[in-house]
DNA sequence: GATATTAATGAAAATGGTTTCTATTAACAA
DNA sequence: TTGTTAATAGAAACCATTTTCATTAATATC
């Protein structure tokens, strides 16, 4: 497979981050964000290792661990927790023109879905909530997390 | 120990709620909803257990971990997740009037602080939402889940 | 108040996602 | 090409939570 490191090929966006960061550019890392960068969904950690584990078998479950949770560190990747007890993984927004959205998910079968809608409004109001908590709080925000549980459209019609 | 069962005493207002269900008024039951009722703190199973065990040595922390899913199944109890690996119960707003909240949690130190600011604003904000990716989606929200993430006061002087 | 029914409990064991340990491998600077 | 050391694989450990099952106790009925 062509590594692109040291040939013709256009390195990925994420090259400049690991070398910034004095990270190594490994084959599981590119493996990885590879996986993450295919799909739309909201992966865990084993549904990472199976689609790694066709193509590069030798690749363990540990290094997906690891892997992710310095991609995580580094901001390219969002962790989530949707109430099944794994963790769910997908790229940032930024990366790869993902636009910024929060999740509906399914109390009663699990689905996930985003959602981009209301985006300027919800921004409107975090950013007010913002100034006042760091005010109140002298809280410096970084991060905010909005989900929503339900029932997806199936699960409503039982 | 009164349990006010049979007695002059004034019944909880959670009573009508177990009964309501068929569920049996225990006393492990009225303690952990004593332990929860008597802090402000966002207290894990291992937490409930140990003050339990203070007064009722013979609560074990199965039946700790069995009443907080109860009590959240039935609505009398919020579960989260802040980051720390270990779910986290609070009352539900309304009991014991509780004001509806959400959190800022520092990513630091782990700190939780409850905020109930800007609170009309986001029921405003919810319900555009909610309206809107109904009518998209055909979701039914029930519930949601907003945190803040950042860095808190004494964290951000190092 | 005594008794029967069965939901609820406690202790121990199992579970399962995640982390740690350690010897080996490979990225990359020189 | 070589040396340094970060990164990896696999096995074992970890640990919050769940399951199992024999025992207890809450409630309804007498
Ligand atoms: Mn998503
Ligand atoms: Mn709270
Ligand atoms: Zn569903
Ligand atoms: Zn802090």
């Amino acid at each position: 497979m062509p590594r692109g490191r040291e040939s013709w090929k256009q390195q990925p966006w994420w090259y400049g981050r690991f070398r910034g960061c004095g990270y190594r550019l490994t084959v599981p890392r590119e493996v990885i964000l590879g996986v993450l960068s295919k799909t739309s969904g909201h992966l865990s950690a084993e549904d990472i290792y199976l689609a790694v584990h066709k193509v590069y078998p030798a690749i363990g479950l540990t290094t997906i661990y690891r892997t992710l949770e310095l991609l995580v560190q580094m901001g390219l990747v969002f962790k989530f927790n949707f109430g099944d007890k794994r963790a769910r993984y997908e790229l940032a927004e930024g990366s790869k023109g993902i636009r910024h959205h929060h999740h509906l998910v399914c109390t009663h079968c699990g689905k996930v879905m985003d959602y981009t809608d209301f985006i300027d409004e919800e921004v409107e109001l975090l950013n007010q909530i913002e100034k006042g908590l760091s005010k109140k709080f002298n809280f410096k925000i970084t991060n905010h997390l909005i989900q929503f549980y339900g029932l997806c459209e199936k699960c409503q019609e039982k």
